[in-house]
DNA sequence: AAGTGGTCTAGACCACAAC
DNA sequence: TTGTGGTCTAGACCACTTT
């Protein structure tokens, strides 16, 4: 090791990491050299390479499994899409872990401007949230799914990206995703939940998922943020 | 410490801290106790310490600065707008290497039904990138601005994040974000340009960025990749 | 200069998984 | 039982910020 001056020794660790598995010595899914290997091999205390690979493990690239090893991470497919459509993703991938506390599931049918693509009548679930973050309200979440996708949803975990449940769960190929993204003011509702003024705004963030036929959305989700916390 | 003897100490020891701050001893922006302090409190080693002030930095609820100390994180302005408009934050974190080679820069009109919501023959300026990884094109990309927008856009850095450059530079003020994802087969100019066969699908991702008055598009674009490259 | 967090080592014991 | 990663300590020196 010890090649660059400046630069700390598990970050280099890290790079040496990458490297085997961008040069293809280490496969995905294939297992890592041990902790004890690299120790010896880059001549560095244990401690560097743990957080070498703990950072890893963070981004995405290696998984470890306590009592069998260090192992190259498996890109999925569906990943792919998600950080585009998931607001849960993009935050966590920021570092920021949002929980969620469910205010109300019901069943219900489209009506009014909640139609959204949808037949008057045609049957929906429902279920409304609310993000909190250090014990913080910080956005307002109302999910609409069609009967089929309600059931696997409610029986996800609450706090599982609706976004992965959905291409995760093979319940429909996803055919087109449509966002919207405005900035308006609050309703009384959403003053009295994420606690604001009437004079800040927010930004509502709509999503529609449609199957592959693209004619009606598989589910619509609003999500409501003050804009004091994304600036 | 040691109270509980199962739990890992540095996990009790972010409890310990969270508690501080969840009783309001230590406010948002206030100082906490050093990582001495902690140690000599807690009867715990440092690095047992830094195991819990790094977890709660990644959960967002502490941040550390170099040579002044560890605060109490301030909910506002943790949040970013970006990851949820940006093509290219998400492609990053995608994996994909974001090197991009200019195809065209011109100025032109609004014309044809790709430029929705903009005046046929509204002057626009137009650039056309190929995003290439390793020296392979992976993606395409065509974005509109309004002459003005163009003008700061031109100056940007080139790999810069256009969503970045709009919500820092303070051109407008946005007032609404439109995006769709769909499927489908690519046109010739794309098959030639990533160089795929007729019968692979690419996602198209499409977004429109609209100033504070919600009338017209300040910003159009058009990201074209093959489905393949997105498993 | 003093105090803070950042990096690093050497060594120990524990918890889990596989043989 | 063996080997893996998980936790933890004690101590050292470095880099940055503030006084």
């Amino acid at each position: 090791m010890m090649i660059k001056g400046k630069i700390p020794l598990y970050i280099q660790t890290k790079e040496y990491i990458v490297g085997l598995i961008e040069r293809g010595e280490y496969k995905p899914g294939s297992q890592l050299p041990t902790e004890k290997d690299l120790m010896e091999k880059l001549k560095v205390g244990r401690a560097t390479v743990r957080a070498a690979l703990s950072e890893l493990e963070r981004e995405g690239t290696v998984i470890k499994k306590h009592g069998s090893g260090t192992f190259v991470a498996v890109p999925h497919k569906t990943y792919s899409f998600e950080p585009l459509i998931s607001l849960s993703f993009s935050l966590k991938k920021m570092g920021i872990e949002l929980k969620n506390k469910t205010l109300l599931t019901e069943k219900t049918v489209a009506q009014g401007e909640l139609l959204s693509g949808w037949q008057h009548g045609t049957e929906l679930g429902h279920i409304k949230r609310v993000r909190t973050s250090g014990g913080i309200p910080i956005a307002i979440e109302d999910s609409f799914y069609t009967p089929d996708l309600f059931e696997i949803v409610s029986k996800a975990s609450p706090t599982e990206s609706v976004a992965h449940v959905i291409l995760e769960g093979s319940a429909e190929n996803v055919g087109r995703v449509l966002m919207e993204v405005i900035i308006r003011q609050p309703t009384d509702e959403e003053r009295y939940i994420v606690e604001i003024d009437s004079d800040e705004r927010v930004a509502n963030m709509k999503r529609w998922i449609y199957a592959e036929d693209k004619k009606k959305p598989v589910n619509y989700v609003s999500v409501v943020v003050p804009l004091k916390f994304l600036k």
